[in-house]
DNA sequence: CGTGTCCTTGAGTGGCTTCAATCAGTGTGG
DNA sequence: CCACACTGATTGAAGCCACTCAAGGACACG
């Protein structure tokens, strides 16, 4: 469950918070930092406790999840490889981290992490920075949560995962090609709505021509132009 | 329109972000700072084009706007007194900016900022901190947006504008009195409904004999226990 | 007094939900 | 090997909450 992590063979080497650190800080780094695994629908974390670490996604998925005493659940989050998982300087978290996929991170105690940052500006910076962006894509999600409709939120989703698990390729190719990170129940709780309507909708686009579904998860997005104007995005 | 500013008399002295500014900063800061008003209803700043300046909010309400092609409006945020407007370390802005009610703004230009934030650590860390209170925020939005009822969500706004116009007061009295900042069409933007929606919900609440309607803009929360039954909230 | 803005109220509709049934895939144990 | 359970996805039909359209009232302003 728990060993030593390895910066040299790091799986998010150049992208993650670390990136920042100068090498005799990430040697330091690599002797706080300690993996961990978790199965697709794992807890992670829990709204109740206070969680004494944080931790870097390595591989994989994470949803943070909101639920209403009555049970309803609203994803407000999805961290994929090279985001942060955690409240810095905060132990009290707000809502529940689950493992979408499987997951793995890279964890570091919550006192360690704060002395890196504050004893490295640029690390402060880059999570400022992060921050801010995270702030962007939450209000671009409350504008999909509410006023998009079902149609255009699930083309906005499915857009949003090729943006998120293909960094590299971008918005080059025309069709790209992915196993989508999430069942439907999951999707339809990041989008507000319920399976069956992600279910339908989904297959609409597949009759519109836009999207291929592949056995089990796989999914080709076959015309990303179109699809974008589906999810009425800006770019 | 524009006219120097003098931190001896801000309003929002000691709650903004400047309160981490040494004195000697701060009378630099002093020098920096302008003042500009807006009636409600204008314009502050536009998606489109880059915004040179950030400002601090020193009265009134500012709403921020995401705008779909076709029209459809959603409020993304809303920024109160000693809240900071505009993105810092990133020109383009995603969003409009328009003054909910009368508003006064402590502008400061972009540059200058960022030099500011550079060169004390204390004002790095408090914009850090409060950036990652808005994720918070926003993401506790986005379960509003994504699975609170119309009801809920009326009752939810009412105690987010009692929290944030009434800071002093906070939980202690049960019954609260202020203006509401916005119109039905803006709450409605704000909650993901229509102004119908919000005005109806609005007089259920007041037939439960949970809040009082005065004339105007005035409002009086009578059984804030009640409201945050009503509302679906933790606290 | 007309005009405009904002809010309220009513009636009817529609999009998404709810409830329910079916099916495919997968693992389990006799 | 097959019956069985279980999970996730799909499909259908009915219902409801919020939307849409429409009208009217309250108030301010020129």
């Amino acid at each position: 469950m728990r060993r030593r992590s390895s910066c040299a063979v790091c799986p998010v080497k150049g992208a993650a918070l670390c990136q920042a650190l100068a090498t005799e800080e990430l040697l330091r780094l690599g002797r706080l930092g300690h993996r961990r695994h978790y199965r697709a629908g794992s807890v992670i974390a829990n709204e109740d406790q206070p969680q004494d670490w944080l931790a870097t996604v390595l591989t994989g998925v994470v949803k943070l999840i909101r639920t209403l005493a009555d049970g309803r659940r609203q994803i407000v989050g999805l961290l994929f490889p090279s985001d942060l998982l955690g409240r810095p300087f905060s132990s009290r978290g707000l809502w529940d981290a689950e493992a979408g996929t499987g997951v793995e991170l890279c964890c570091v105690g919550r006192s360690q992490f704060e002395a890196l940052m504050h004893g490295s500006p640029a690390l402060k910076q880059l999570l400022l920075e992060r921050t801010l962006s995270e702030v962007d894509r939450a209000r671009e999600w409350m504008l999909l949560l509410g006023r998009k409709t079902a149609a255009e939120r699930v083309a906005t989703l499915l857009l949003e995962f090729a943006r998120r698990l293909r960094p590299t390729e971008g918005h080059a190719k025309e069709t790209v090609e992915f196993d989508l990170p999430l069942s439907r129940t999951e999707m339809a709780d990041y989008l507000g709505l319920r399976l069956e309507t992600v279910s339908r909708n989904i297959w609409e686009l597949e009759a519109a021509g836009l999207v291929q579904i592949s056995e089990g998860r796989g999914i080709r997005l076959m015309d990303q132009k179109g699809l974008r104007r589906a999810a009425q995005c800006e770019p």
